[in-house]
DNA sequence: AACACTTAATATTTCGAAATTCTTGACGCA
DNA sequence: TGCGTCAAGAATTTCGAAATATTAAGTGTT
């Protein structure tokens, strides 16, 4: 089941990702190859690679002859970040609806009955399932699209959302919100094929999440309009 | 007006870049190092860094333990990635004519005229100017919209047509073409915030470059349903 | 001839150190 | 005190070679 990886460079880069993604270094924050080298036990050349790759995909910032930090968290770049992906994952979603097959239709209810079922983690921690069951009930959404290249264009964008959802939210907040009434709306929108309502309910699901997300960072003082310089 | 390149890594990443959707390398071919480090002059390190962000970009393939190809062209991957593009370019052209302001109106016309005055290049070769301009106005086309990343989706996705482009439409098939007229139509709907039409027309414009490239490179046996393993 | 095994050659991948650039802080001077 | 200069230190960037993996060739056996 897990995929032996081929090159320390691919393990690296993989575990670098994994690491931003989770939240291991916060944004902003300079990746300096001292501690990168320590941390992932190779030399520079291969760690300068995956972030070579990091930076292509937007979760890494490159400032030539001064190193790579990770990509810095704004409201501006959140309502940006949100546009783009409010507009590619309708767009997917209405070819995966328009294209999905019985087996997509199938695996979606198997998706949406085990988020329903998993309990949202009050704190963020490595640990918890709930954000992974989360992504992939919204990757199988997609996964009735025929363009692959659109369905990875959408879950490269979600990826760089992650950041935001994992720094500026304290996952309490998720207690206001009828999250999974969200989710099962879709779905079943989803499943009756209802293109209309699926796209319009995904729509407000990404909408209301960086609003909220807007509000909380705000409130801790964390999200800056504009994107921070210098951090310790 | 040339900005300098901060560093030799950047620079190599730029010509590789450059050269491979110009169609230095013909799709599917390996790049080996021996050749690479040569050409470019610079190290493996610095060579392999390029080749990674160019592997996130789909430009190039990576086989662990095999080294590098670019990416090869098949008739199911267009037909992905032409899906792909009517889906970002039409989202991005709808939000860029919701926002374009005044100044990005006047640099469309600007555009379109420079695009209708450049005399369409009969072969493939480095010094025409018109898939410049041509880029050049697509890109404009979308300039409205206030999602960085949305257009920079769209661009990379462009990018990667260029490849098909390059490869299996020899030019003087533009002929049977009005792709000015295409071209006109497109900006004039823009001009006049029909957002409606202005999409209906950009996708009937994608969509039928991709018809043409797939007869053009059924007859040239170029372009294959599957991809090719082997290349020598 | 066909196949398995071994060896040589070739290519990729990784490392560790050298070269280069940036940062810091001290010093001299107005 | 404020400011520019300059050296020392630290960090990034690049290189060239060592290590590792793959491919090709050769050898012997059936």
């Amino acid at each position: 089941m897990t995929s032996t990886i081929a090159t320390r460079g691919e393990e690296v880069y993989v575990r670098m990702r994994g690491d931003i993604v989770a939240g291991e270094f916060r944004p902003g924050t300079k990746l300096r190859f001292a501690m990168l080298t320590d941390r992932y036990e190779s030399s520079a050349s291969v760690i300068r690679e995956g972030l070579a790759r990091l930076v292509e995909q937007g979760l890494v910032l490159s400032e030539p002859q001064q190193g790579y930090r990770v990509a810095p968290v704004s409201i501006r770049d959140l309502k940006d970040l949100t546009l783009a992906r409010c507009a590619v994952e309708t767009q997917a979603l209405k070819l995966s609806l328009e294209h999905g097959n019985l087996a997509w239709e199938s695996s979606l209810v198997a998706a949406i009955h085990a988020l329903e079922r998993t309990p949202i983690g009050s704190k963020p921690s490595s640990g918890d399932p709930w954000p992974i069951v989360h992504r992939r009930f919204h990757e199988i959404l997609l996964e009735g699209c025929p363009s692959q290249r659109l369905i990875n264009t959408a879950l490269r964008l979600r990826d760089s959302a992650a950041l935001y959802r994992r720094w500026s939210l304290p996952a309490d907040d998720y207690g206001n919100r009828d999250l999974n009434g969200e989710h099962r709306a879709i779905a079943d929108a989803a499943i009756s094929r209802d293109t209309e309502s699926a796209c319009h309910l995904l729509e407000a699901h990404l909408n209301l999440t960086a609003r909220l997300l807007v509000e909380r960072g705000l409130q801790e003082g964390f999200l800056e309009e504009s994107e921070p310089v210098e951090s310790g």
